[in-house]
DNA sequence: CTGAAAGCGCTTACAG
DNA sequence: CTGAAAGCGCTTACAG
């Protein structure tokens, strides 16, 4: 009349009548092993076998107030840029016992705000954001959730985030047009309501003053780091009256746009005008030609937000609230040295 | 003494004194608000806003025995063709009261199995299955977990799948490549392996076959999807006695790779030689030039494969239990004319 | 080293 | 329409 269920799913209670001990005994054996007698240890576990046992994760989250999951935040899951994040939070996240959430906001506040809830909810222990913003900061309750940033600084707030220095790579890839002989180095910009966005243009501007080149507004171009915008922006250097020989686009998406701009009015990279993008995105490499870009070590930043979470979500201040990962110039075929006079 | 914690979330125990009710009527407030008084309500409702609370979804779950979450497995996240089913999976989870959880299995038969596991443990209550294998399907356990699998059937196992005809948008390709006046036609394989490349080739060749082409071994050269088992591809089929003048891929990326290839050996794309992909993704239009493919629904399979697991969860069998949704050709700049004579 | 018992925060028959 | 009570499946002080 009781106890065999065969139908259903084993609970802890199944497993201790199995192996002749208490239920406590049997949650030792999983949680803390080392606790129980080894000889009692192996008859619970030949049971837990036997059964085909696994915890039921709802009633260990809701006991031990963990919600063994955490949340990642993006404006869209289809941007190249984001998915070797989640792979390094993902890879992390398992090391650490934690299932990763896919938050995609479409950059709405609205959904952002109802996955805000859903940390609040206990359904998530935090979250990592990617969106550069977050709402009702304000509240007490938000500023409780255990929160890191990467790559978008949310503004007025100091988050822990993991970041890249944008402004120092940008001035880094801008110097190596010059070095490759540019004078007239033009820019496309990603959105400009977008911090990351802004101090690439700063970066820029830096690089190019210092040399004592041109860094007028002429040679900046509106961007939002998608494809369209950058064909529309190549398009528009290229009607100037004296056309940059370089471009330093702020996303390898809009670079590729700019790319399908030069093409489009009979002219080749780098052989009559260069490009350079920023992030590596996968097909970075396989463009035609290979472009020239700023690896952003995107699968680092997964892993390192993914650590500094998890310090937070255990109580532990994270040792530092701003890590800034490395980046790295990488030179393909796509820039080459100044050929006009 | 008691009650008054400002610093913890509340309780629905703290709503229900706060409204002067018990928490019955506070969880029905909530859950069928039909069932109590339109005086009631509001006081609860008001208590609620005020205290900013917001149900425990953990001790939900346990007592209606739901995880409120269900699982996508792919096999690497970083893959294209991936994110756009996660968007349309998303959408329509969050429509049907439904968190996505990521799950990435590198393509590793242990991480499937944890993530399986998952679904045991009551994390999820089931799952999308994207990488054409389930461990332990004979399993009785797992036999009864809710699965449906979206663009890769598991090969000897007729679970609700969400697919595409391959075989059908293959040989439609190839028609319009024979269309254009091409007699020799190549193709690119995907990985054998897998179900839905060994469909592609079936696809091409019965084309071929039906307009009396030749359709041998020699015009089939190997790929696994990958720009560069494209590129590699590419150079065999360049190198033939007696080249292709159109060359069908099975994968966009593998085409990148083809195209490259091609440009290598300085030759253009239409004008020496036609290049078709298979799948649209994102930056297909983008490439240099635009890609002729087959565009895949993904935001509709994501969406489709949801609603079916959906029913799944709640009991109901799915009303059809193999969905094929349309490919659609679209036909850009990579393919043209056959020149040669 | 082990067990009995309390309790995590909900929901839902069961009465009234 | 509402409340008291049981119970979902665990974990963990507390005793012994």
């Amino acid at each position: 009349m009781s106890g065999q269920r065969p139908e259903a799913t084993p609970t802890i209670r199944d497993i201790a009548r199995l192996a002749g001990v208490s239920t406590a005994t049997v949650s030792r054996t999983l949680m803390r092993p080392a606790m129980v007698a080894e000889e009692t240890r192996a008859q619970v576990l030949r049971a837990v076998a036997e059964a085909g046992y696994t915890p039921n994760l709802l009633a260990r989250g809701l006991r031990r107030h963990e919600a063994g999951a955490i949340l990642v935040l993006v404006r869209d899951i289809v941007n190249p840029f984001y998915p070797e994040i989640f792979r390094g939070v993902e890879r992390t996240a398992r090391r650490l016992g934690f299932n990763v959430l896919m938050g995609n906001t479409d950059d709405d506040p609205a959904q952002e705000r109802d996955y805000l809830r859903l940390v609040l909810s206990r359904r998530a222990d935090g979250m990592i954001v990617l969106t550069g913003r977050i709402p009702d900061l304000d509240d007490p309750a938000v500023r409780r959730v255990p929160i890191v940033l990467a790559s978008e600084p949310v503004p007025g707030h100091d988050l822990p985030i993991v970041r890249i220095d944008n402004r120092a790579a940008a001035a880094e890839i801008t110097r190596h047009l010059i070095g490759l002989g540019h004078r007239r180095i033009a820019h496309v910009t990603g959105p400009l309501d977008q911090a990351i966005a802004r101090d690439r243009l700063d970066g820029w501007r830096a690089a190019l003053r210092d040399a004592g080149l041109p860094a007028g507004d002429d040679l900046v171009a509106p961007g939002d780091f998608r494809v369209p915008s950058g064909a529309a922006a190549g398009r528009a250097l290229l009607a100037l009256p004296e056309p940059p020989t370089a471009i330093f686009v702020a996303s390898d998406e809009a670079a590729m746009g700019v790319l399908s701009a030069i093409h489009a009015a009979g002219l080749r990279a780098p052989q009559d005008i260069s490009v350079a993008g920023f992030d590596d995105i996968p097909f970075a490499e396989a463009f035609d030609p290979p472009l020239t870009t700023v690896r952003q070590p995107r699968l680092a930043m997964g892993e390192q937000a993914m650590m500094m979470l998890h310090l937070l979500i255990v109580g532990d201040a994270p040792a530092e609230r701003v890590v800034t990962l490395p980046t790295e110039l990488i030179i393909r075929g796509s820039t080459g040295p100044c050929r006009s006079r």
